[in-house]
This record gives structure tokens, sequence and C-alpha cells, in this order.
DNA sequence: TTTAAATATTCCATTATATGGAGTATAATT
DNA sequence: AATTATACTCCATATAATGGAATATTTAAA
């Protein structure tokens, strides 16, 4: 193998392991309340088996991960929240939004969750849950997806650039399989829907329907979604359209304390 | 190079990068307020330049350190904060201790840390400043110092078995000189001062005195450690000894409150 | 309980990959 | 403008990571 797939730009020579080391720990903070097993990571993040237990034993080691010794699986290691306290987050969305995601929990009764960009992927970093006894958690805080294949994340692909968003796109269509019923296609048919309503709503686990919009800033760039998640007899037409509307009026009091901390 | 320095034991084989890039992020995180150029970080983990610049190229990109574009310092990525989204703490000593550190701190007028075990080293992971104008800030949150090398790390080690502290001393011995005026040597003889005393007192920055307490679980072991640091003038002997016994009340009612959590 | 299947862990010969010396480029300082 | 300090890049070399295969352990089925 020498000039390997073309995935290309981007690569930095000589630092492929800090790559695959980025992915494991990306893997396991998606799932980091249940943990992770060997097969789950290394399917994963598509490697060898002896390779991803080689690294994984190393991380451990070095505090970056931990393994229960029972159940085997993988979380993230104390090393990880001692780098946090050292973390200023630079303007706290999540701080930010957090009064609105109670409201929107408390008037859908639903799942609230607010999600931020991360390169190609979208990041759960909020997550309130309504009062309604059925609810869906489908993503945990933490939890990653690659831009484009749940109703955050569509919003927030939807609102950049085109050539940004043909970018990740490509850079996602082998992955999107993996998550629900997307493909590149799909992705490309709810960003139009997504430009014509200025939301989304699709279906994520099957039984289950998720609204979600964007929170721009003031210059147009997206800087967080926030969606709302019901099973599917909850999100008839009348009511998705109430819970858009409130959805709405909660990110334009957002952009409006946006623009003030500019 | 066939079998290098007899670091051994806990030498994953296959796994150098792991251990350097943890280095890496680890000195990133201690003086992340600050940043650090290039030059600091090859030096703080004895690497060449070459090496250690290709590895935090290929961080950047996955965002598990960025790079200020004009000041070139590097600082722990967002991928970090969204980390610590996911990883839910254990037992929050943090939380636990706040309250008591906010009255050292009023009580003491003087800065208070609060410090965790990792591994070799001690974790700043609370600080706080009392209201007396000139204020000893040497440490940062997220900062780290060989175990033994200030007055948090001093009472942890010496609360630990003697084998262990053997072994962690035997580790630091190269490290400890890098910080203040410490010695392998000088550790020993301050963990007999602490052993007799209960606490210690040391010298860190030139003109400034700390002292130090160790908080102990139910079975012994070191949960972490308080300390108070303020300019010499203000830390002569009976000072010391009101210091002391305020931080010590506190710590008993800590340990109160952590059995019970059991 | 035994057998089978799935998952976790270790080993090691091979080579792809990280390395670091040396050189260039850029910024800061005198 | 010259000098020093720091940041960044290149590439031939050999070390360190790789992954196939074998073993060990755990879980599930019979």
């Amino acid at each position: 193998m020498t000039s390997h797939k073309d995935e290309a730009i981007e690569e930095i020579a000589g630092a492929q392991v800090v790559k695959r080391i980025s992915a494991l720990l990306k893997a396991i903070a998606s799932r980091n309340a249940q943990g992770s097993r060997l097969v789950d990571l290394y399917r994963a993040v598509n490697l060898g088996q002896s390779t991803v237990h080689r690294l994984l034993k190393a991380l451990a080691v070095e505090g970056l991960v931990q393994q229960n010794i029972d159940s085997k699986r993988y979380f993230l290691g104390p090393s990880i929240f001692e780098f946090s306290l050292a973390v200023k987050p630079t303007l706290d969305i999540r701080a930010l939004a957090h009064d609105a995601m109670e409201r929107i929990a408390t008037f859908s009764e639903d799942t609230v969750y607010l999600l931020i960009r991360s390169r190609y992927e979208s990041v759960c970093i909020e997550r309130m849950e309504g009062s309604y006894p059925v609810k869906v958690l489908s993503l945990d805080i933490g939890g990653r997806r690659p831009l484009g294949a749940n109703a955050s994340g569509l919003t927030i692909l939807g609102s950049l650039a085109q050539d940004e968003i043909d970018r990740i796109i490509e850079h996602n269509k082998d992955i999107y399989p993996r998550y629900g019923m997307f493909t590149a296609e799909r992705v490309r048919q709810k960003l139009a829907e997504f430009k014509a309503h200025g939301y989304v709503c699709t279906q994520l686990a099957p039984g289950t329907l998720t609204v979600g919009l964007p929170i721009l800033s003031s210059n147009g760039a997206p800087v967080a979604a926030i969606s709302v998640a019901a099973v599917e007899g909850r999100m008839h037409e009348s009511r998705q359209q109430e819970i858009v509307d409130f959805v709405r009026n909660e990110i334009a009091k957002l952009q409006r304390i946006l623009k003030q901390a500019n």
C-alpha cells in the first residue's frame, strides 16, 4: 500500500497513529454511558483487533481511557476529566441555551437536544428530557454522528456554504449508511427540504420523528442546532408546526443574546 | 538503541506515540491559560522539535489541540471539551469540597488549591483566591506537577504505602529539579516532616510559603489534598498553625461526608 | 455440564511508518 | 540591518507499529 485511498488532503504524514487514537477516543466518547467493547471499537474505527487492543492498552496506562475490569468495556479515562478543567469554553452556547432548552422541554414534553459541529461530525453537548413517559434517547451527551445523519446535523450542514456542504457529504458518504437509513442521496434530499422550510423533520430510530432547527450567528454561520425527538404518534403535521414555532421563537431570543455578546 | 533506558515496566510495546501524545496533552493542559509555544513543549516532553511539531499538527487536525494563529501558541482543542461532556466524574470531590474551600479562602485571605493524584503526578482541579491583594498563583487549574514537588503532592505522596512512595520518587527523581529546588533527597526530608506533623509547609516560588494537608478516605488512602499559598511574610509560625487548624477542621467535616457517601 | 461461538488478549516476523538531523523560513530582538 | 530565537519542512533510514495467526477467556447454546 503505497499511496492508498485518496482521502488525501489534511493527511499529515507521519502521524497515522494520532488519527487512529483520535478516532478511538471519539468512538468511546460517543457512547460513554454504556461503554464500548473491543469489538465495537475496532468495527467503529475499521482497524484490526490487535492494533486497537494495543492502542487501548497504552491509552489506559496514560489514563486517557479506562477499562472496567469485569465488563471489559472501555470508557474515557480520568485524564480527560482533568484536561477538561483546564479548558475554558470560549463562548459557552451550552450555558447560554440552557434556559431555552428547559422551556422547550416543558412545552413539548419530549426530548430536546443541543448539538454543535465538530469538523465532519455533530456532537451532542446537552440533552433534556420532557415529562412524556415514552422518551426518545437515541444520542447521549458527548455522542457523535456524521454531519447530516440526524436532524440537528442536517440543519447545521444546510447552513454552510455549498462547497463545504459538498466536501462534507463526500467525506461522510461511506459512513452515513451506518446510521439509520441515511445515504448521501437522502442527505441531499433532506437538505433541500430544510432550505425550503427552514427546519427538518426526519425519522431516526424506527417509530420516532425528530424536528431540528439551526442557531445561526449574525453572519449566518451555524453555531449549533436544537432538535426535539418524540415517538411518531406525537409528531403529526400540526404538532410539528407547533414545536417548530416554539423552538424558532426561543432561537430568535438566543440569537439576540448572541449578537449582544458578539 | 535496542533496549534503551530501563524505565521498563508499564511500557506497552508498539505504542510509543501514545505515550508521547499523552505527555504533550498533559504539558499543554498544565498551562492552558497562557498556552504553550513549540519550544516549551519539546523541552517539556524531551523530544525533537520536528517530532513534536508533526504530532501537534496532527493533533490540531483532530481538534485535540488548537493553535492560535498569531501567537503560534498551542492550547487544548475543542474535542477535549466535547469529550469532557461525556464524562461523569465518579465521586466529584471537587463539588464536594467547594464550600470548604470557599471558607478556607475567606478565613486565610490567601490562595487555596485542591489537587488530586494522577499516576506519578498531582493535578490541580480547583483554585480559589482570597481577598489579600498579593496573590500566589503558581499553578493553574488543570496544571500538573510530579508528585512530591509541591505541598499538596507531598501530603498525597506521604499518605501512600512505603513501596509505592519509593516507586514514585524513583520515577520522578530526574524530573523534580525542574520544579523549584526539589530533589529526591529534599522530597524524602519533607515527607519525614509531614509524617511528624501531619502537614507540610514548603517554599515553592521564592518569597512564598505553602501549607498542605491531605484528604484521606476511611481506609486511609489519599483522595485529594488542600493547600494554602501565601507570601512569606504572611506565613510565620503562629499563622501557619492557625491555617493548619482551620483546614484540618474543614477536612474532618469533608471526611465525614465522604464516609457517608462511601 | 459440555460444546460451540464470540470476544479478548498475546506473539512476532515483516515492513510501512515515525523519526530526527539538517536545512529553510519566519518572527523577535538588538 | 544584522543577529538570535523560534517555527516549520524535507527525506533517507531504521525503529516502532503493524496485523495475521494462535491462544485464552467469556458468553451463549445445547
